[in-house]
DNA sequence: AAAAACGCTTAAGGTAGTTTAATTTTTTAC
DNA sequence: GTAAAAAATTAAACTACCTTAAGCGTTTTT
């Protein structure tokens, strides 16, 4: 049960100012159109062919994004967690139906923003939108980063990586997760890290 | 030769006018930020190591992104062309050696604008740097289907998808260069349309 | 016009990762 | 604390795609 919110707001405040700078009265505008949510472990945030409604800064909690293929297989695109963001950004932009599904892997504490209460935000702050311009631009540098790697790289170095770039969230995850990040059975997981 | 620039500025703001509005006086002050490049077919935009000055509207031209990973294979990001962008993100915002080599499939004809230009046409247009927001959104959209489609599909069903996306590219490229694109060599592209 | 470079094809042998299925270990739920 | 469910392991057969190598046609360079 959050207890302080202002804990939470100096967070999120935190994390909007390691980007764009913002002034007291330019946060209070910004916060009041987040709301507070709690979600328990193995809830789902976003279920498959629902519109996604919110974009959420995640306070606490750690949750797996997913995308079930046409034959049923289950693919990682990613793994959101603290002082980051969750949402299906395609359908919460385009308002469609999602292809994607969002659970959380921890109990987790959100501050979500609606599209409407978005849109209405960059019309009256500036660093607001640029605070979005530039977390777009980095998603795509890391998704061509990843893309590349992918071609270039076997199941092997990508764990590599991972584990390099989230050590974090080696305990954090089952092998069987991790191994649906990297696009290889969790059979072939276990082989894996077995022979190393 | 570029003969009528305001051909290539009415090109560009219908561009701009497809994501925001702009009115004379705004465009005014963006076109001139932008400088007019012209580039003959297999002359480098960028070299590896170098770094990325420039981001570049496609007036007319076609392009190849590609990675040359540490086994010497290349790798191929997509192939910009007229009406889009071209240039390695990532290295002109961190200015940082780029990992990327870039190439004209095609003569082409640039609009050029360096980071300084864009940074301060951010600060004094907000429809412009919606513009770019808008932009970055939609980039990491569709690295983001790339990527789930390239865990989920094999060679002969991105080959369709690719066919299906760029049906105008067809003919503008080699097997080879498809091939690369698509994550797979030559010879079993080769194979792989034969059989069909 | 000749030489060189490049792109495409074909084929044989090789490998990274999959599939299936059975067994064991760990986690979850009441 | 125990039953049930889920995760991890192991192994054998299989497949999508790679590597190498050689030959041929076309384009580019000189």
């Amino acid at each position: 049960m959050p207890q302080n919110t202002s804990t939470y707001h100096q967070q999120f405040r935190k994390h909007l100012e390691r980007v764009v700078l913002i002034d007291d009265e330019a946060f209070e505008e910004i916060i009041q159109c987040f709301s507070i949510k709690e979600i328990s472990k193995k809830d789902y945030l976003l279920r498959p062919f629902q519109v996604c409604r919110y974009e959420s800064y995640i306070i606490k909690g750690l949750f797996q994004t997913t995308m079930i293929d046409d034959e049923g297989r289950q693919h990682t695109l990613h793994f959101p967690h603290e002082d980051w963001w969750v949402g299906d950004f395609k359908s919460f932009r385009k308002e469609q139906e999602s292809n994607m599904e969002i659970f959380a892997v921890e109990d987790a504490l959100l501050l979500q923003i609606s599209k409407s209460a978005m849109y209405q935000l960059f019309d009256i702050s500036p660093a607001f939108e640029r605070f979005f311009r530039i977390m777009a631009e980095n998603a795509a540098m890391a998704l061509q980063d990843r893309l590349l790697k992918n071609y270039s790289h076997n199941a092997e170095s990508k764990l590599l990586e991972f584990q390099k770039k989230y050590p974090s969230l080696k305990n954090r995850l089952s092998q069987k997760q991790i191994a649906s990040y990297l696009g290889v059975t969790p059979e072939y997981f276990s082989q894996m890290v077995k022979k190393k």
